[in-house]
DNA sequence: TTGTAAGCGTTATCAG
DNA sequence: CTGATAACGCTTACAA
């Protein structure tokens, strides 16, 4: 594998101005720079970039770390993370695991967006101290150096449960995701919120976990229990999917004898039948702003905070 | 942040000592060890991975090059593959676009599986001989240093046809995938190969394009033309969901008037209703077994040939 | 416009 | 068991 020192000796000239001409510095005769670029295609060389980035103290990288690949949310976050990171010239470094965390400190990317509740809070502190850039999507957290954007997950839920009290229903349950977890525990106080400001005080809930089988599961639970609320809010899309199978699988009308609604809008919502109504992020256009913010840190530019991404309730046939 | 020369200098030794400590060899003295792990500790020292890479020419990072982050597909892969990196010991680097080139050639991952083929057999050729292990997934490709493992495309639906055709079926057509799409073109393969094998000389084609949205046109189309098959192959399940969709909402019956089944296994096709016949490969597993093949290769050892990904018939109503 | 040389943070060779 | 020192491949003052 050719170097520069090989390219330097093929066209005759130091290391430092096959450099120059390699990096396409003002400073470096055109003759020169020919006979160097040529060199260096005749030897199809490529920069060592471990090496240069030991030297410049930048890697050019951007680290993308989620809990895990699946999920029909990550893939539509990533696409817009990407597209940014392309159009600015960074790599995109997609992580999980101990690769996550592996990559941080090894200093192996210039900053990250963290999209995986299994790097703890302390952990993320610390390494964003030591001085990279932190962009945080699952949870709210705030120090040197970190910044986080998080859905309107209440404001959301609230706006769509106003509207389904307005419609007339009343008796409400709410299937939960998993109580650890930040978008649930701000769709429920959404949730809550809005029946207490219209003085429901009653509602049932059922425990999940955000999974198509604990969906299921549940409301087979449910029906079961002999209780059967009119509308129900799930946690996500998911959930609600798995609840809706049961459902049918026991010949109970949606809308007609239980109304639903989830959270995320993925794309199998409106193919299933009835149609999932649900609440929509959009996903694409959140990443590109969580990039750009990040990039504008790590670029030393104005830190212009960055907004709740974008979310509208979309209406089908599921309530 | 600190160095190893830090360390070395707060724990009074010097930077080769450090060094060893730090790497667990086995020739430093118990006591002069633990000063130096102390101190490293109190620094909050982390070695920094790029100047290790530059010295000592590997990086510990697999790269995974993939067209896109979307599709249930990538997510199951994706999961075997990084089970095996982390059990050994090393970080997994998904990436797309221009980003996968660049990682490559600048050397910052020590072999990549890849899954896009957005990347040229030329580029990926040329890549390989310059010493990087690859492994690609989407497509048959020989050569130095590279090697491929697809999916048996053409026996699976091969077989599922022939049992279409014994079931009683004759009046076929295959809804298919890009022309240029490697899988595609051997499942259509294997489609015409059973009809030919049962004396069937005609089918119906229509062209789509393994999308949702391309397959409900198709069967828009279909209907227009008042050409209908009895059973229709999927090229994959997208394509099928919306074909079925399409035929649902013109109240025709599946599999009554029209059978059909796709291939991927993808989740949401039990939750459909027929829920979907279809051919399922354990991609997990395929996932796990190519990054063994290719450590394997990268630590030189054997080069165990990866068999085709393990795959079956998934019955379901559809058909 | 070009060359010399220092240095990025490690590892590894060799001598002590 | 420990310490100098060279080297990895590149960038970048600074000197020529």
């Amino acid at each position: 594998m050719p170097t520069i020192k090989d390219v330097a000796k093929k066209a005759g000239v130091s290391i430092s101005t096959a450099s120059y001409a390699l990096n396409n510095l003002p400073n470096v005769h055109p003759e020169t720079k020919e006979r160097i670029l040529a060199a260096a295609k005749e030897l199809n060389y490529y920069p060592n970039g471990i090496a240069r980035n030991l030297k410049t103290k930048r890697t050019g990288n951007i680290g993308v770390f989620v809990y895990g690949f699946s999920g029909p949310i990550f893939s539509d976050v990533l696409e817009g993370i990407r597209q940014r990171l392309q159009k600015n010239n960074y790599n995109i470094i997609v992580s999980s695991g101990k690769s996550s965390s592996n990559l941080l400190l090894e200093r192996q990317v210039d900053g990250a967006i963290v999209f995986d509740n299994g790097l703890s809070d302390d952990l993320l502190i610390s390494y964003a101290s030591h001085g990279l850039p932190l962009y945080v999507l699952d949870r709210e957290l705030e120090g040197e150096n970190i910044y986080s954007s998080v859905i309107d997950n209440e404001g959301l839920v609230y706006q769509l449960m106003t509207e389904m009290i307005k419609k007339g229903y009343r008796d409400f349950a709410y299937l939960s995701g998993p109580t650890d977890a930040f978008n649930n525990n701000h769709r429920f106080d959404g949730f809550k919120l809005a029946l207490n400001h219209h003085h429901i005080h009653e509602f049932h809930y059922m425990a999940c976990d955000f999974t198509i089988q604990g969906g299921y599961q549940a409301a087979i639970n449910m029906l079961k229990s002999q209780k059967k609320p009119r509308f129900v809010f799930c946690a996500n899309d998911e959930s609600a999917i798995g609840f809706m199978q049961a459902l049918k699988e026991n010949n109970i009308r949606i809308p007609e004898d239980i109304a639903l609604a989830g959270f995320d809008n993925i794309y199998l919502g409106q193919y299933l039948s009835p149609k999932l109504t649900t609440i929509g992020i959009n996903h694409t256009k959140w990443g590109q702003s969580v990039t750009d913010a990040l990039l504008s840190v790590i670029k030393n530019e104005h830190t212009k905070k960055v907004d709740h991404p974008q979310g509208e309730i979309i209406y089908r046939e599921s309530c």
